[in-house]
DNA sequence: ATTCATATAGAAACACTGTTTCAAAAATGA
DNA sequence: TCATTTTTGAAACAGTGTTTCTATATGAAT
């Protein structure tokens, strides 16, 4: 391994612009190695997504691989980030609303929707997929950020007095964990059936809404 | 394998696992084997349990396993019955108690020592330990006979009008799918620590129960 | 520009995995 | 006893993630 420390200062004191250059190079290429594995991803599944077969869809040594991300560890955690862009994307299209009730409840039903249009991604992220891997700071982060919507919503309705006072993050907690389970569920094929999960999705969303709203409709 | 002394010498040390359940049955050896895979779980993880590692610790050749189970598939199909009748034996210890909400509140609890106490277990189970396994009809009916306690409670309180009268098993699945959602984004490592994860169990449960016994205190 | 140092390329190897093959051996039935 | 299955047990096969390894190219320094 070499010595970053000694590799910087070199580079600090050398040409900058060529440094951004080679670096603006490895990002893209970078950005092109997980659009290979997200490709192979959404169209063979996590279990398709190896070293090899991204390499090999690359054209490129498997090593290129490991000196980029370090391990399939690494890599699996761009996808991981990319899903959480995904969702948060999700979650920004939904239209927001007045009723803030109505909203959470719309809000439940993208996160359903993204679990079964990006069911690959979703497995990544929550399904352990990849059983080896383990979101760290970062990627919890981002994940939070990618939840935003919710802890908005619910921000919001203790503000409007719609909802009990309580730690913000354990509302959102309590409700994706709620959703969570039922996809989770269905995904590992605990349920007798789609039509089985889908009726339980919406008794949760129910479940949920009428249990943290304090006013009743 | 042609040298005589060796074969001599087996003979005369003394008889292995394997040996000694193959003299039995068939039957007795499955069990045995199915034993050795599930140390190996307890002791090592579910990713520890490979072939090659049940077949060095019952000292056979791993064409056995593959004679007694079909495939690695049918071997962790093994595990997860267990896991069934272990997590059943959890729901059978808890005391059985005349106010309804409170048994499904221990019910519940049960739930989550089950899961703390065999976490390889549990995610061999539910949390997606064999990618590859899903369970079959049998799978299936196994784990709803252990979900049983639950479904008597539901069953009674909607009897004697202390729940709204539903589909029992979709009650079930609402509680299942909701606890189960807290202790799978717990194990998958996206809850803050064990404490919050906790906290989140509390509350899903009193949630629940809040929700769905018609009378609250 | 020439040298020196470093980092990469690209194939091959290593240590695993689940699974299958196959000669030899053992058990079984006639 | 002979013929016919069945079982053995090692080895091989096709994968996996990861690490060598040398030749080569590409960067920085004199």
């Amino acid at each position: 391994m070499q010595d970053p420390s000694t590799a910087l200062s070199k580079k600090e004191r050398a040409l900058t612009t060529y440094q951004k250059a080679k670096l603006q190079h490895t990002e893209t290429l970078k950005l092109s190695m997980i659009e290979a594995a997200a490709s192979i991803l959404q169209e063979s599944g996590a279990e398709a997504v190896t070293i090899r077969k991204v390499a090999e869809k690359m054209e490129c040594p498997t090593k290129v691989i490991y000196n980029l991300f370090g391990s399939k560890e690494g890599l699996v955690k761009e996808l991981f980030l990319e899903g959480c862009t995904l969702l948060a994307a999700e979650f920004q299209a939904v239209p927001k609303q007045q009723d803030l009730k109505l909203y959470l409840y719309d809000l439940g039903q993208a996160y359903w929707e993204f679990s079964q249009k990006y069911t690959s991604y979703y497995r990544v992220m929550f399904g352990g997929a990849f059983s080896e891997f383990k979101p760290e700071e970062e990627s919890l982060q981002t994940m939070v950020t990618a939840l935003e919507q919710v802890n908005i919503v619910v921000a919001e309705a203790m503000e409007q007095g719609l909802m009990a006072k309580e730690d913000p993050n354990l509302v959102v907690g309590l409700i994706w964990a709620s959703l969570h389970g039922v996809i989770d569920l269905y995904l590992g094929g605990h349920l007798p059936g789609a039509a089985a999960a889908q009726l339980l999705y919406e008794k949760s969303i129910s479940g949920l809404t009428q249990t943290l709203f304090v006013q009743a409709d």
